[in-house]
DNA sequence: GCCAACGTTGGC
DNA sequence: GCCAACGTTGGC
């Protein structure tokens, strides 16, 4: 199973989003930068994922979901009333895809982005990188151990 | 609120 | 195909 990690910011879809979430499972819909789409049509059923808080005061890792469904289109991209609508998008040809994920579990302590930075064995992931805005990236097995160590 | 870094768009 | 202009992300 691949390890991934994605951002949200909390206001729109926290770790707590997920856990009060009808059986904990969200929609990942909105995603539109392409290299992080192509990240997204990559993932499979059971694969882990690290949830991120970005643009708020405690930003780093806060919890661990699930994808429980693989990628399929974006329904967004077709909703004009969306602000994921993508008028250049079409059924036949769709540009977005989405997935679903599922709450796994809130991670005891969140880690903050200054502590990943300072880590051994994470300067490749692409989080801890200056400038990187890359919202969906995948995680390295060592990776995901290290941060799971870390994590407790 | 600021601004650096980045991705996308569009003129040429 | 180049690249300037623009809009967005996201840490600080």
């Amino acid at each position: 199973m691949a390890k991934w990690l994605v951002k949200s910011e909390p206001a729109e879809c926290g770790i707590e989003d997920f856990a009060k979430a009808p059986d904990g499972v969200i929609p990942w819909d909105g995603v539109r930068n392409y290299q992080a789409r192509n990240f997204l049509a990559q993932m499979a059923e059971g694969d882990e994922v690290f949830l991120y808080h970005s643009s708020c005061k405690h930003i780093g890792i806060a919890g661990i979901v699930t994808v429980i469904r693989s990628a399929y289109p974006d329904p967004t991209q077709f909703d004009p009333e969306s602000p994921y609508y993508d008028g250049k998008s079409t059924r036949e040809k769709p540009r977005w895809q989405a997935v679903d994920m599922k709450y796994v579990r809130t991670l005891p302590g969140l880690i903050p982005l200054e502590e990943l930075k300072s880590m051994a064995g994470l300067e490749d992931l692409p989080l801890v990188r200056k400038g990187n805005r890359l919202s969906v990236m995948p995680v390295g097995e060592e990776e995901w151990q290290i941060i799971l160590n870390q994590a407790g």
